[in-house]
DNA sequence: CGAATCATGTAATGCGTTACATGATTAG
DNA sequence: CTAATCATGTAACGCATTACATGATTCG
């Protein structure tokens, strides 16, 4: 099976919080506001909307010449159903989503801070497993010191990640 | 320019590190050590290989039905010199040269924690500008709250990681 | 009036994934 | 003896980046 896609759901999410975007001030907002956590350039945004809207996810009008998006109702179910795909161990999908909330009381929000911290919690057992395994002795942390440092470092994190989700729970 | 390969340095890394390794071996070292911080899959591996001993990196010798590589001198000062590269914002590639790094005593690793802390100190600046530029009133906080979230998460995830390096060294 | 920005598009290129393929050896 | 693993390769496909291209408008 194909690779899952991400780009038509960000465009669909972003016309969808905005109400109405052109392909120019999508390609703006990614040097803005959801740079931060996702990138993409107008040689894929003009095409894709194409595609999006003969799929039916979207209805264009033009205004200022400038083609505007909004979201259809299918679109809106599209959009819905894929906040709701269970999440994997894919911390930008995840922060996409968390962008995507508008409300503090969107009953979605609680439901992805918990699968996320499900996730980062069998992530941090298996890489605290790699670290028993692979470096029992000093002799082994000695000879590969760096690897050793990016293991730890890896295990902080994900720590660091499973507290805060556990404070905002 | 083109973006810059990372495979090619990767599989140097790999396998001077061993000393000696077949691309078979270097796809099972995806599967487990490295598989942490990178992957590639054996068709990538194949022809990568082919070509960087065109290019007077790697020589390769028959034995067991395997065709191993090993780093000529050139291959090691490509190396080397990729391992000096000034950093980039890309948490993967300083993931991976500090894999690559074997002896705690090897100077390029406080010069590896010293660029990452410079280079997280600036994205933590940046991103504390970007939440006090978008955030400045509880208002938009309640309107955009997934937003307000992962930005705070993420500069969480920043401090934690300058505290991390500043601690190593 | 010329440079920058608005606004949209297509083409070329490269990389990575999946799938297709094949032969040898080993384990159950 | 047959399924899994070893071991290597190529082909097809998709997606993203870069470059090429064009016309309108705005700003200095």
């Amino acid at each position: 099976m194909p690779k899952k896609r991400i780009l038509p759901y960000v465009l669909l999410g972003l016309i969808n919080n905005k109400g109405s975007l052109s392909g120019y001030q999508i390609s703006q907002e990614f040097k803005h506001e959801v740079g931060d956590f996702w990138h993409a350039s107008h040689s894929q945004i003009y095409p894709e909307l194409a595609r999006m809207k003969e799929d039916g996810w979207l209805i264009d009008h033009d205004e200022d010449k400038s083609t505007f998006y909004n979201v259809t109702e299918m679109g809106h179910q599209v959009l819905r159903d894929w906040m709701q795909e269970p999440l994997t161990d894919n911390e930008e999908i995840f922060s996409l989503k968390l962008y995507f909330i508008k409300e503090q009381s969107d009953p979605l929000l609680e439901d992805l801070l918990k699968q996320e911290l499900k996730i980062k919690q069998t992530k941090l057992e298996y890489l605290q497993g790699r670290l028993k395994e692979v470096f029992s002795d000093k002799k082994t942390i000695q000879e590969n010191f760096g690897h050793y440092l990016i293991l730890t470092r890896a295990i902080e994190r994900e720590s660091n990640h499973i507290q805060w989700i556990e404070d905002k729970l």
